[in-house]
DNA sequence: ACCTGAACACCGTTCAAGT
DNA sequence: ACCTGAACACCGTTCAAGT
């Protein structure tokens, strides 16, 4: 009941998992040793290893070694599945011990997340399609909110603050190097030695930098550092 | 050969979207007065209407009123039309006259980027896949590298700098308040109102600030201001 | 009760055939 | 030459039937 991946977890992935919400499928006592935290394990495999588009309800009853339709039993559709997973990966997110500055602790619960959302690509990807709240998730959003509180920004301004960082890292995760960095660097020599030098005299001029910068791990850092920034000085400021 | 729906088009939507790159599909001499640009036309107006999920080839047939097999004579496939669809929306990109301070252009045109991603949200959820770099972005890319080489940003630090801009932006298009962003506030105040206190005191005491955030707008010039905060820091620091 | 195969309404795409 | 229908290998899900 383990995932096949080495994840970092900042609980063991157990009994939670296998927790139903109110309105979802029930679990039924099955006879194949089936259960909702088994399928989820499975279905967190097949994600992480080929993704959303490769993901399906008859590969992974497949891979279960079961019916497509046995699936059906626990989770009411695709989309109950799928919330699920979000659910358990959300959970799965290192919240960092809360340590040092406000600046520190937010820098600290940010790249954590970086860290988590990188592990799992899936998540990410499905984060699209659904409001970012699920309980796991909402740990996080609590130890930022300590932070923005603690450093004496009001109730309202927190909030602001704490989702700007959020939405920040989930659109580094989703937009900035992945997979595929070395091939996007290349990619993009390859599109900017195109570009005719009279009317894109800068991007020319720069081309090699351009191209280093879609495979920069640190520009998160410095997004990151300079949001911060921009807090710090709004705190200044009163 | 309009678009259905209105849009702010940098330039005239017309031949550059009939344009097919060398390793494209040939436009052939349609007896039913099809052409790349009005299948394009076509796919842009239902992506706009009913986003990613409900478009398929056969739908977009049906729309243009010709066979499936019809449109393969156009695009190789869909992810063919698909990458031509994200070319055509990044041209549409608007980008703002260069006037003010490096800070004042850049502000201006991740404004503009933001509005013409919230009008396309498709193209958003397509450049999940690909690399952000076409034609039409590097326009907005170079204008931006103009204002930061003007501030005096290294090259080095001057595409960074835009990378991150430009990741933050896309990230708000894609995780910032959408078309459902009231019913994303609700979902978050249900949500919220259901946390035990003791373990959660933070957000419990901001539970109405947080929902409002889900909906708020603002957020996204709080974080580009922050993020330019950050930049005029650096370049004072030298 | 838990599990399953057949069936339905969809996909993208190949391929041979129409005009 | 441009266009098309049938066919293939996939989907998610319903529903009636198996054990």
């Amino acid at each position: 009941v383990s995932n096949t991946k080495a994840t970092k977890l900042s609980r063991p992935a157990g009994r939670h998992l296998a927790a139903a919400p109110a309105d979802a499928a029930p679990a039924p006592d099955s006879r194949l040793g089936l259960s909702r935290a088994r399928i989820l394990d499975a279905a967190f495999a097949l994600l992480d290893r080929e993704g959303l588009d490769a993901f399906s309800m008859r590969r992974l009853a497949d891979e279960l070694g079961v019916a497509t339709m046995t699936i059906y039993g626990y989770f009411r559709s695709k989309d109950e599945l799928l919330d699920a997973v979000i659910d358990a990966g959300a959970a799965r997110i290192v919240v960092a011990e809360a340590r040092g500055s406000w600046r520190a602790r937010l820098r600290q619960l940010m790249l954590g997340l970086r860290d988590s959302l990188r592990e799992h690509p899936a998540v990410v990807e499905l984060r699209l399609e659904r409001p970012i709240i699920s309980p796991g998730a909402l740990r996080l959003t609590e130890a930022g909110m300590q932070a923005l509180r603690d450093a004496g920004f009001t109730k309202h301004d927190a909030t602001r603050a704490f989702r700007m960082l959020f939405i920040y890292t989930f659109g580094f995760a989703t937009f900035g190097p992945g997979r595929r960095a070395e091939a996007d660097r290349e990619q993009t020599i390859t599109a900017l030695s195109a570009l005719p030098t009279d009317s894109y005299p800068a991007l020319v001029e720069s081309a090699g930098e351009a191209a280093d910068s879609m495979a920069d791990e640190t520009v998160f850092e410095l997004g990151l550092d300079c949001l911060l920034d921009g807090l710090e000085r709004r705190l200044e400021a009163g």
